[in-house]
DNA sequence: CACCATGTTCCTTG
DNA sequence: CCAAGGAACATGGT
């Protein structure tokens, strides 16, 4: 499921069903996602206590705990990895295969199942100290995108997937973005021009913003199996494949939506990158 | 069997 | 100290 626009659903989904329920039990199938903490730090920092609200910063779900008053954090964080999906059930529906943590609530059951185990569970703030601004927000400028570019020789498409210089961009809006902007993957960070850096920074935002728009518009079952949810197939109420919700990515040896020109593949920082060559010239 | 996959962190090298 | 590249993590799909 997981870049930006992805969580940010995932919290909307969730937040009014979280929303002052209280946590009763807490157990942990795979301990490895909530390392270096173990389950019973857990269920200290957790049970008893109510969520207050969901929320979400760059990639990661932030769960609001009401302040009991006592120690313990005031949140704790979610990351769900590459393949992480965060659903409520009933307490007597059966648990899915790779489920990682579940809670208990007051109502019903909340479970986080993720198949490859890259998702995280945190009880401190420290991964957030590190994060760039986020990219819809009013301080995420195209001159504080400029000036984070600068020092930079890394390719642009690398860099974007840094998230010290904005947070919540990947693999896939990155290329996206690019490709929207008009520019090449490959082009050293401190060498884009002024004006291509303003064309990136409202090609970041208009893609994310429309990924969420696209998300938030359809009906969402986050239990049940719906693995082009978000990155593939047609935008609701669209006829044409011109509205694609991917541009680029994905799209290898496939026309260009622009000038019908196959679009290539590279590898960078061993990730997958798509670009048209004629669009994305310099 | 081989290779690929939406992410982050850690290690090595320069 | 920093930049850059690559492996590791773990499972499933093609």
């Amino acid at each position: 499921m997981p870049e930006l626009p992805e969580v940010e659903v995932l919290v909307r989904h969730l937040d009014p069903q979280l929303r002052g329920r209280r946590i009763l039990g807490v157990e942990v199938g795979r301990p490895r996602v909530i390392r270096p903490h173990s389950p019973a730090d857990l269920a200290r920092s957790l049970v008893g206590r109510r969520i207050e609200q969901v929320r979400r910063r760059a990639k990661y779900l932030v769960f609001d705990l009401e302040n009991s008053g006592e120690t313990g954090p005031q949140f704790i964080l979610g990351h769900l990895g590459m393949t992480g999906r965060m659903f409520l059930q009933s307490a007597d529906e059966e648990l899915p295969r790779h489920a990682a943590v579940w809670l208990t609530l007051d109502q019903g059951r909340w479970v986080f199942e993720d198949t490859r185990y890259f998702g995280r569970f945190h009880l401190d703030s420290s991964v957030l100290a590190e994060l760039g601004p986020e990219p819809l927000a009013p301080d995420f400028t195209a001159d504080r995108l400029a000036a984070g570019l600068e020092r930079f020789t890394q390719p642009i498409k690398v860099k974007l997937l840094d998230q010290t210089l904005l947070a919540g961009v990947g693999n896939i809006y990155a290329s996206e973005a690019l490709f929207r902007a008009g520019i090449s993957p490959k082009r050293a960070a401190n060498r884009l021009t002024r004006p291509q850096v303003q064309r990136l920074w409202a090609s970041i935002r208009e893609v994310l913003q429309e990924a969420i728009q696209g998300g938030s518009t359809l009906p969402l079952d986050f239990a049940g199996a719906q693995p082009g949810l978000f990155y593939y197939g047609l935008q609701e109420g669209s006829g044409s494949s011109y509205e694609e919700r991917l541009r680029v990515y994905d799209r290898l040896g496939k026309p260009c939506y622009h000038c019908q020109t196959p679009i290539r593949h590279l590898v960078q920082a061993a990730r997958s990158t798509y670009f048209c060559p004629r669009c994305q010239l310099r």
